[in-house]
Parts: structure tokens; C-alpha cells; sequence
DNA sequence: GCCGTTTTCGGCCCGACTGTTTTCAGTCG
């Protein structure tokens, strides 16, 4: 049982307390150690009968310990389970429609013994609800709305279409009075691989012009493609798009912009801990700023910068704040220099209209070296794939004079010779070690047979990553976000297969990939294993997504030493020799 | 259920908005 399945059950466990009416604090235990787990590198199956281990992931306790034991033991928790009979699964979807909360929910289950959202609807639409205290007609459609839109649009956003929106935002802000600044936060800022709403805050001066802040809540609502709008206050506004993206956006004076910021990046944990620690040193920190407990005077508030500081705190990157350490690396002013997009000198994963790619090898080559690149490897598929046109042995010896043709006649800057071999069923690469051989850059990725049991999947892959020819893995578990899970094998025994060959490990930057994940990454560098992050591009515009490769990196607490294309040219060509 | 430079008991982060309320509970972030 890996450590997400842990944490989901914890999680479920806490939200079917809630229901039950239990102590919000044993509640919230549940789900600190769901979320502690969830960022823990090490495979808790791994250190299960090690009590101390345990105990020494911050939010475990003794009881916590005895649950982890038991759900490995008995592949289930007694607790949950219980929880699951007595309410049914469909009660946690109940938790996913909007204004539904456990007092809700639990006031509907004690009345109707209901628990799914189809069967609250039906009470909804039949004018049940209102029987309740604190409904009314007017709840009941409201709860209808939320039902239909979790229906349709329920969901989570890759992290371009946030990235789009926020752009989108800003330019339909644009030029409006009293507006100094609109800056994106929450999970957006943090970096998260995908965005389940999108925060923005507003300040300047008219957030204390009554005329100048209401012309600008006027211009926020005629936003194309507004379809609900779900609060409107004084310094609030939140609505959802027709894709079903929820956007929160708050007006703030700019005396707090700091604090505000700090606040809406977020992570929740994050900013309690830093809330626990401010009242330890006599403060309270809200989203208006840093005041002293006795005398309410604001201490900081202008920037992140200075609230940090007053907390004894250097300032933490966003893509960090996820309470998994971080303030006490702070407190020790030992921030790690997180690696920067302008560290990467090249990138070495990338298709042409040789396979399924949609430029030459001259036009990747000439877009690469106006980004500044030193370098690239042009990577285009095997054989195996044959629905993207992959290279057999004869057209991949030919692929590779045309590179180092092309890397003649273009200067400034080096065109390496590669490959995306794939990895077959059985863990033999797609071509012949005498043309792999031939090849400055392998890529080795599985692209069918998703399916195989995670042993044999293991194995493939360990198999894959022992061919002395083969440079990194290629997008590593496979995975699509929101469309494809990813494929089952072992993670660990396949880094510590890897950083026995020397193989590095792809962190592919394709918005819909993100592979490997920030923990992952993390799991990584821990087995000294080196990182490429690459952008997978199959047209020149592709190598703009490479900021969100990097946004992934810096969350697993990468720097530029952990990744082997932040290297120069020469010093590049050396680390990626093989063995 | 977790945690401890006040504490092994008694705490556990903070505020805006909404709806149904005449002062607040619930939800959300």
C-alpha cells in the first residue's frame, strides 16, 4: 500500500468523523498525518515496524502509529471501515458539492438516512429540505445548483489553463483606476501540479475608494465566461467559469499586501504553523498583517519579506510552503537555492516531423538556441510506436547523419543525437544496442502495456534502466494528469536500480505530465539520483512549458546541482557519457 | 489524536460571506 492510498484513507476516516459528530480536534489529527504522510518521501509500508520512524514524522502519534500498523497489517482501518458501513461510500462525495458541509450533511443523514447526491437532489426538487432548520426554498436550489455542477464539471485544472486564466484576468483588469497590482496566489503560486480553484489579489488604492472598488467588482463580473457567481462582498469576489474553474479574487490595501499574499499562497498547514509560531513569539498574524498580541499594532505587513523576518523566519518560496519542513529550514536560515528556469542550458527530450513531431530538426534547433540553449538532443520515437511513425534500426541510422548534418550547419549551438526508445513488454528496448550505441542521448520510456502487474511492471522497467546504452527514464510513471493513472510498479526499487546504473531520472514538464511528481523528485534526491527536466517538445512553441517542469522542481526542493541540464556544454556531454 | 523553553493536561489559526437569523451557525479558504 503506497503512501496516497494511506493518506486517502486517513483523510476519509477525518471526514466521516466530522459527519459523526466527533471532536474537531481528533478530526483535524487525521488529517494532519493524511497530509504528512502524503509529502513523506519514504514509503511508510517500508518503516511500518519501525515505531520510532513513525513517531518521527511530525503529526504521528501513538494512536496514529497503531492505525498505520494496523491498515498494513489488515489492508484496512477498523474505524473506516465502520464509518463506510454505517454511512455508505457516496457520503464523501456529498463533501464535494459546494455549501455542503459536515453539519449539513449529517442534519440530511439524521433526518432521511440519505446519502448520496443523487438521492439529496430528489429531496431537493420533492421540497423536503426545507423541513430543516436553517433551510429554506431558497437552500434547496442553491444545494440543486451545487449538485448540477458537480456533475458536470467537477474536477481539478492543469496548471497551463490556470496560467491562461490568471493571464486573461490581468489583461481584462488592465489600465483600471486604482489598481497597483494583481498578483495570482494560492495553489497556483505554490506550483501544484494541477489547480482546483484559482486565487488572484487586487491591491491598490481603491480597495479604500468605495467608487474606484466597485467600478472594479463591476469589470471583474463582466469577465468573458463567468457562469456563476457564487459571493460578492465588500473585498471579495468568486465565481466559476464555464469551464468550471473557480476563481477567488480579493481587494486589499496595499499596506497588506504582504500579509494578504502570504495568506492566500497558502499551503492551509503552512500558514498554521506559521500562525502557531506567531503567537509563541507574542503576535497574530492574520491576512492584514503581523500585530502584537497585547497591543494589536501592526509589526509587518508590507511584503512577505518583512513578516517572515519578524517571525525569525527567512522567506520561504512559494513552491516550498507546504509544511513539510520548510520553516524549520527557515528558522536555520538554511533555504535551500532553488533551481531557476534560467539555470536550464538545454534539454535533450524533444520530437521532429521525423516521427510525430511538428518541425525539423533545423526549426527545434533555431528555437532552442533563441531561448539560449547551448545545447538539445533530438529524440524522436521507435519503432514500437508505430501510430507516431517511430525510427527502426535503417531510418534511425539515417535520423542521426541528418542531426549531425544539421548540428554542422547551425552555430551556437550543439545538436546531439538521440532517441525515445521505447521500453517493451518485457523490459528489451525497441532497438539494437549496436544503433543505441551510436547515440549521444537515450531516452528510455514505456508507451504500452499500461497494464502489466506491478511486479512484472517492476522488472520491466529495472530491466529497462540496466541497458548500459540507455541515458535517463523517460516520463517515468506514465501518467496523464486527469486523464491517466498512473501505471503500478515500485518506485523505490526503480530509483535505487536507477542510481546503480547512473540513469537519470526525467522530470518531463509537459503541463499534462509533471512526471516525476514533486515527492518523487524528492525520493530521487535522496538516492543521489540526477534529475533532466525536460519539456517532451513536439513543436517549437513547447519549449515555453518548460516553467512548469521547473515550478516542480523547485517544490521537491531541487537546486541547480541536482539536475543535469543546468550543466554548460562541455560539462554536460561529460556527465551524460555512459558507463 | 497530537503535543510540550509556561503545560503529561488542556490547549489546539483566523476571518469573510451567506442565509436565516434578531446575534449566529455553517461553510469556505
Amino acid at each position: 500500500m503506497d503512501n496516497k492510498t494511506i493518506a486517502t484513507v486517513l483523510y476519509e476516516t477525518a471526514a466521516l468523523l466530522e459527519i459523526a459528530g466527533e471532536d474537531v480536534f481528533r478530526i483535524r489529527s487525521y488529517r494532519n498525518a493524511a497530509e504528512a504522510i502524503e509529502g513523506w518521501t519514504q514509503p511508510i509500508s517500508e518503516i511500518v515496524a519501525d515505531t520510532k520512524a513513525l513517531l518521527a514524522i511530525p503529526g504521528i502519534g501513538k494512536g496514529m502509529v497503531a492505525h498505520l500498523q494496523e491498515l498494513l497489517r489488515e489492508g484496512h482501518l477498523k474505524i473506516h471501515q465502520q464509518l463506510l458501513e454505517k454511512y455508505h461510500p457516496t457520503m464523501l462525495d456529498l463533501f464535494k458539492i459546494q455549501g455542503l458541509g459536515p453539519k449539513t450533511i449529517a442534519l440530511i443523514w439524521d433526518a432521511f438516512h440519505v446519502s448520496d447526491p443523487d438521492a439529496v437532489a430528489q429531496l431537493a426538487r420533492e421540497g423536503k429540505l426545507r423541513s430543516l432548520p436553517r433551510m429554506s426554498e431558497k437552500t434547496e436550489q442553491k444545494i440543486l445548483k451545487s449538485i448540477e455542477t458537480y456533475r458536470s464539471i467537477a474536477g481539478r485544472f492543469l496548471i497551463d489553463e490556470a496560467d491562461r486564466t490568471a493571464q486573461r484576468l490581468i489583461e481584462h483588469l488592465d489600465g483600471l483606476a486604482g489598481i497597483e497590482k494583481i498578483t495570482p496566489a494560492g495553489s497556483f503560486r505554490r506550483g501544484r501540479e494541477t489547480v482546483g480553484d484559482l486565487d488572484m489579489l487586487i491591491t491598490g488604492k481603491c480597495a479604500a475608494n468605495e467608487k474606484q472598488r466597485a467600478a472594479v467588482i463591476e469589470r471583474i463580473l463582466a469577465f468573458p465566461g463567468i457562469m456563476d457567481v457564487l459571493a460578492k462582498g465588500e473585498n471579495k469576489v468568486s465565481f466559476k467559469l464555464r469551464n468550471g474553474m473557480q476563481v477567488d479574487i480579493r481587494i486589499l490595501p496595499p499596506a497588506s499586501f504582504g500579509a494578504a499574499l502570504l495568506y492566500f499562497t497558502g499551503s492551509k498547514s503552512h500558514n498554521v504553523s506559521l500562525r502557531q509560531r506567531a503567537l509563541k513569539m507574542g503576535f497574530t498574524l492574520n491576512e492584514y498583517g503581523l500585530s502584537e498580541l497585547d497591543t494589536e499594532k501592526i509589526v509587518a505587513s508590507k511584503t512577505e519579506e518583512d513578516i517572515y523576518e519578524k517571525l525569525g523566519l527567512a522567506w520561504i518560496p512559494p513552491e516550498m510552503r507546504e509544511n513539510l519542513g520548510e520553516i524549520e529550514l527557515a528558522a536555520a536560515h538554511k533555504i535551500p537555492h532553488l533551481i531557476k528556469l534560467e539555470d536550464i542550458k538545454g534539454e535533450v527530450h524533444m520530437h521532429t516531423v521525423e516521427t510525430d513531431g511538428k518541425n525539423t530538426i533545423e526549426e527545434m534547433a533555431l528555437a532552442a538556441r533563441e531561448r539560449g540553449y547551448q545545447y538539445i538532443a533530438i529524440t524522436d520515437h521507435s519503432q514500437n510506436l508505430a501510430f507516431a511513425n517511430g525510427l527502426d534500426e535503417a531510418r534511425a541510422e539515417a535520423h542521426i547523419k541528418r542531426i549531425h548534418r544539421c548540428n554542422e550547419q547551425i552555430d551556437g549551438i550543439t545538436i546531439l543525437a538521440g532517441i525515445e526508445v521505447d521500453i517493451l513488454a518485457d523490459g528489451e528496448l525497441d532497438l539494437e544496442d549496436s544503433v543505441l550505441a551510436q547515440m549521444d542521448v537515450v531516452i528510455a520510456s514505456v508507451h504500452s502495456h499500461f497494464n502489466q502487474p506491478a511486479e512484472k511492471m517492476t522488472e520491466r522497467i529495472v530491466r529497462a534502466v540496466s541497458n548500459p546504452h540507455v541515458t535517463a527514464l523517460g516520463h517515468p510513471t506514465g501518467r496523464l494528469l486527469l486523464r491517466r493513472e498512473p501505471f503500478q510498479f515500485d518506485m523505490t526499487a526503480v530509483l535505487d536500480a536507477a542510481a546503480k546504473n547512473n540513469v537519470a531520472m526525467e522530470l518531463n514538464a509537459y503541463p499534462d505530465r509533471l512526471d516525476l511528481n514533486d515527492v518523487h523528485l524528492r525520493m530521487a534526491k535522496e538516492r543521489g539520483l540526477k534529475i533532466l527536466i525536460n519539456t517532451d517538445a513536439h513543436h517549437t512553441t513547447h519549449f515555453e512549458k518548460l516553467k512548469y517542469g521547473i515550478l516542480q522542481a523547485r517544490r521537491a526542493w531541487l537546486t541547480p546541482s541536482d539536475v543535469l541540464n543546468t550543466l554548460p556544454r562541455e560539462k554536460f556531454l561529460k556527465a551524460i557519457v555512459r558507463r
